[in-house]
DNA sequence: CGGCTTATGTGCGTCAGCGCACAGACTCTC
DNA sequence: GAGAGTCTGTGCGCTGACGCACATAAGCCG
């Protein structure tokens, strides 16, 4: 069966003018993202940037007594790895696959290089690490102050919207270690929007059956890391079709 | 009373060779930070970087309910507003001066200006952006599993690191809010803290009377946070001693 | 000095979430 | 299709933090 796959799966590779992106195209490899699999550990010299298509990515921090909780998850509308242009190289965190799928990755070198030409993909990265850095500020604040229900549709809506299936392949154990909570506490929550028919799950999957549903029981965290998403990614599109796309031959060789 | 103004008392400032720092210092507007002001609200347009020298900026959110929390803060170690060139201009939390001091404000095209020129000044805001993330991952997931008194212990130290003064001016009520938890748990830990002796506090004044004893009380996040700092900016001053001062006149005009 | 504002201390009852222990129940594999 | 391994359901008691309601005290200002 052909897979049809393509780096511009990926938002922020998708956004790039043609010139830009055959350029990278070349230096991407398509990896398959495992369930589970560590992608980089807290500390660890990082080699490459993932931009994921299907796949998604948690970045999550362990603490020493195995406690752990997600700062903020990364799906196709961003990239693992931004410590790579950042300049830092490594992180106190680190990046685990939260669903399985698929990703294009990109030699760190190069990706700090075609950093530095501060074209376009830069412009990308950038706005791309400020909204990540939203979500990270509300993921806080929704630990403070909202229950674990709240918390799970929150993170379910984010999964799902990342997701290219409205099922979602995880245990309520991995949910739990993501949010930081008991596998218990989700097992309650998951069972109360089961009973309010807005998911049904079993073992280790987990079906959306009502994202309205979902939407009215979580906090105002989701509308906010959505918001400010989709306000620093469309006003980058914006950039690309008007001021940049300009002097750059359009082939069609985009679509493959 | 001639106050010794500078704006190399700003971590990020100091590290600039002298070229940059002129060039940037004839733009540097000295401002006073009061106890409370807001710098910036939510969505609000950014006019103004923010380089904190003796005042200190919590970064928080406020949420519908009017609940609070903070993501992070900013001292002398680096720099309010990041949103301006990391191209989203805005962002969804607020900045909110948590102790009163000065800060040398830059014009917000100014700064977008100088960081495009993608010199050094570019390379100390993107690691101070990271570490800034650091940050506010471990606030996340210090908010999740630590209890108020080590949460409070984190704060102090945090806030003590780039407080001039041993003693600092702030309610409970205050740092209540900027943790996001009650008024009454702060007394109560902060009574627990004064008992062991590690501080001594009256109406709005907190005198830390022993360092290492508020370490030892306090979980890893604190430690996390710091060792990463100072690694992300160490290295900038690396860079700036070797590398990067080559090709630039080595003026004197640095120390003041 | 006296009164007012604001900050801090304290004592309830309540509750969400924890930790533990164990009982089902679903899948996958052989 | 039987067993093993894993995932999910449920029921405790416990505790940290909440929400509220005051009491007390410290500093400020006229």
């Amino acid at each position: 069966m052909p897979s049809p796959h393509s780096p511009s799966q990926n938002h922020l590779l998708a956004a790039l003018p043609p010139a830009e992106f055959e350029c990278l195209s070349q230096h991407l490899e398509l990896v398959p993202l495992l369930l589970g699999e560590m992608l980089y550990e807290p500390s660890g010299q990082l080699r490459h940037a993932y931009f994921p298509t299907t796949g998604i990515v948690s970045l999550h921090y362990v603490m020493e007594s195995g406690a752990s909780a997600e700062s903020a998850g990364v799906g196709n509308e961003g990239v693992v790895g931004v410590a790579l242009f950042m300049g830092g190289n490594t992180t106190s965190s680190s990046a685990v696959v939260q669903t399985a799928g698929h990703a294009y990755r990109l030699e760190g070198r190069l990706l700090k290089q075609e950093f530095d030409r501060a074209g376009l993909l830069q412009r990308l990265l950038l706005r791309y690490t400020q909204a990540l850095m939203t979500q990270m500020t509300q993921t806080a604040v929704c630990t403070r102050h909202h229950t674990v229900e709240q918390q799970l549709c929150r993170w379910l809506l984010l999964t799902l919207d990342r997701a290219p299936q409205r099922e979602l392949v995880i245990t309520q154990e991995l949910i739990a270690s993501m949010l930081g909570v008991r596998r218990e506490g989700i097992t309650q929550a998951a069972g109360n929007l089961q009973d309010a028919g807005f998911i049904r799950y079993r073992r280790g999957h987990i079906a959306v059956l009502d994202r309205s549903g979902l939407e009215k029981r979580t906090c105002e965290c989701y509308a906010v890391v959505k918001t400010e998403m989709s306000r620093l990614l469309s006003d980058v599109q914006y950039h690309h079709s008007t001021a940049l796309a300009v002097g750059t031959a359009r082939e069609n060789t985009h679509s493959k």
